[in-house]
RNA sequence: GUGGGCGUAGCUCAGGUGGCUAGAGCUCCGGAUUGUGGUUCCGGUUGUCGUGGGUUCGAGUCCCACCGUCCACCCCA
């Protein structure tokens, strides 16, 4: 067996790229037209930044990281998500203290979990993050700009639910209030929601087995014990949700996985991924800037997993841009490789647009057009002796009806540029 | 980390109960057609049968272990 590639770390190949680069594309000209501006973190940080921010009893630090030590003998992590480091190049380069920012970044996260549908050890996100900024106007901002980069992908079918999760004290105080609870019902838990007592309490309400229905069902509700605050704020975040016309379901089971979330969180849903069915999670984050080491600064941000989202889009079989080339150059004869190669070049100074294919590696008139063919080029542009004698091509149309002829050398990109308008972008 | 399905050619897959040099379609290469692809016809190349061990006169087939992959649990984007 040849060295492979390591588990859950996937090639993305030339048939999928142009996926790829469509829903990258499109979430960044969406973002921008919001006013978000690009940051670069590194993929590579201290093990601490994560394990202070995610949070040290999740599931995503205990055992989940890329964690090695280097040659200096620090502890290094690949990062396993985005918000740390942006909040980390944030402190460090002076962004956040008495600011504003509405930044965004893409890249790949690392995660050392059993690989499923939807589910990878590197996999993609492209993420939001904005700071400064307390009040449910922009969360619901954020809502809305992630509807349209649905809508502008043609995607119809994903859910938004939302939910509070209140102060960070409400939380604390609610999550003693559960302990309390599934406490004094220990054995009636199953094994795994007895070990999220300890590990993450507010998880045992998201339990999907059945048998635990009826006593999740009567368990205390977070948003019952919301503070006055962020009630109001929840309150108002629905409402303007409402204006804007995006719907939006309450689900007070809602809760996300890492420690830093507080008041507004929210997920995108859809059942057609199998059980991995969140493609974009997000929510407020207010204490963990002054927890990382900067001055206490209001924080929302979501990330949309990239993996999820092609997946999705394949599904619909969406419309994605053609890359095939529109031409094909092919050469046979003593001096027209010399001859097509100069031709080629000034093609393309003249239409920088075109995809332009020249042969190479020989052979005769056959096996070149074979190759032409399998291209998907629309014409084949040929330079044999007889062309080569008269400075003319022979353009042969490939894909439509419509007999091949002979131009002047200068003509050709004449009947080219018709073709540039024909394929789709 | 736990559980289940699956590993045969570049791809998709056949190969009852063990039995000769392991097959098909597609792809690829060449020819029919020496300057014309895509259709058709003819011919050709392609394999440590995931890896290692075991049972057997004999293993692609049976047994064990490992690896990989897919799906689910857990968890999460």
């Amino acid at each position: 067996m040849s060295i492979q590639s390591i588990r859950g770390m996937n090639d993305i190949l030339p048939t999928q790229t142009p996926v790829w680069q469509s829903v990258e594309n499109t979430l960044r000209s969406v973002l921008e037209s919001y006013g978000y501006q690009e940051i670069r973190m590194p993929l590579l940080e201290a093990t601490e930044l994560f394990s202070r921010s995610i949070g040290e009893v999740t599931d995503i630090v205990e055992k989940e990281m890329f964690t090695f030590i280097d040659r200096n003998g620090d502890s290094l992590t690949l990062r396993p998500e985005g918000t740390a480091s942006c909040v980390r190049a944030g402190i460090e380069h002076g962004l956040l203290y008495n600011q504003i920012q509405r930044l965004w970044y893409g890249g790949p996260m690392f995660r050392h979990e059993k690989p499923q549908q939807g589910r990878y050890r590197q996999f993609h996100q492209m993420g939001a993050e904005t700071y400064g900024l307390a009040g449910p106007d922009i969360d619901v901002e954020m809502i809305a700009m992630t509807a349209r980069l649905w809508r502008q992908l043609g995607l119809t079918d994903l859910q938004l639910q939302i939910n509070s999760l209140g102060s960070t004290a409400a939380r604390a105080a609610y999550r003693d209030q559960l302990v309390n609870y599934f406490s004094s019902h220990y054995n009636e838990l199953d094994e795994d929601s007895q070990r999220r007592l300890q590990t993450n309490p507010l998880r045992i309400l998201d339990s999907k087995n059945p048998n635990m229905q009826s006593l999740i069902d009567n368990a205390p509700l977070l948003l019952d014990h919301l503070d006055d605050e962020s009630q109001t704020h929840f309150a108002t975040l629905k409402t303007w949700l409402d204006e804007l016309g995006i719907p939006y379901q309450v689900n007070p089971r809602l809760v996300r996985g890492l420690d830093y979330y507080n008041r507004t969180v929210f997920e995108w849903v859809t059942q057609q991924l199998g059980a991995q069915g969140t493609v974009c999670a997000g929510g407020r984050y207010d204490s963990l800037v002054e927890q990382i080491g900067g001055r206490p600064t209001p924080a929302m941000g979501f990330a949309i997993g990239l993996e999820r989202l092609v997946l999705l889009l394949l599904h619909h079989q969406l419309q994605i841009p053609d890359k095939t080339p529109h031409a094909y150059l092919i050469m046979a004869g003593p001096g027209t490789l010399q001859q097509g190669l100069r031709l080629a070049e000034s093609l393309r100074d003249a239409l920088p647009h075109l995809r332009l294919l020249t042969h190479c590696g020989g052979g005769n008139f056959k096996s070149q057009f074979k190759r032409a063919d399998k291209s998907g080029a629309l014409v084949a542009l040929v330079l044999g002796e007889e062309e080569m004698a008269q400075h003319q091509v022979t353009l042969k149309y490939l894909r439509q009806e419509h007999p091949q002829l002979r131009v002047g050398l200068a003509e050709v990109v004449d009947y080219l540029k018709p073709l540039l308008q024909l394929s789709n972008e």
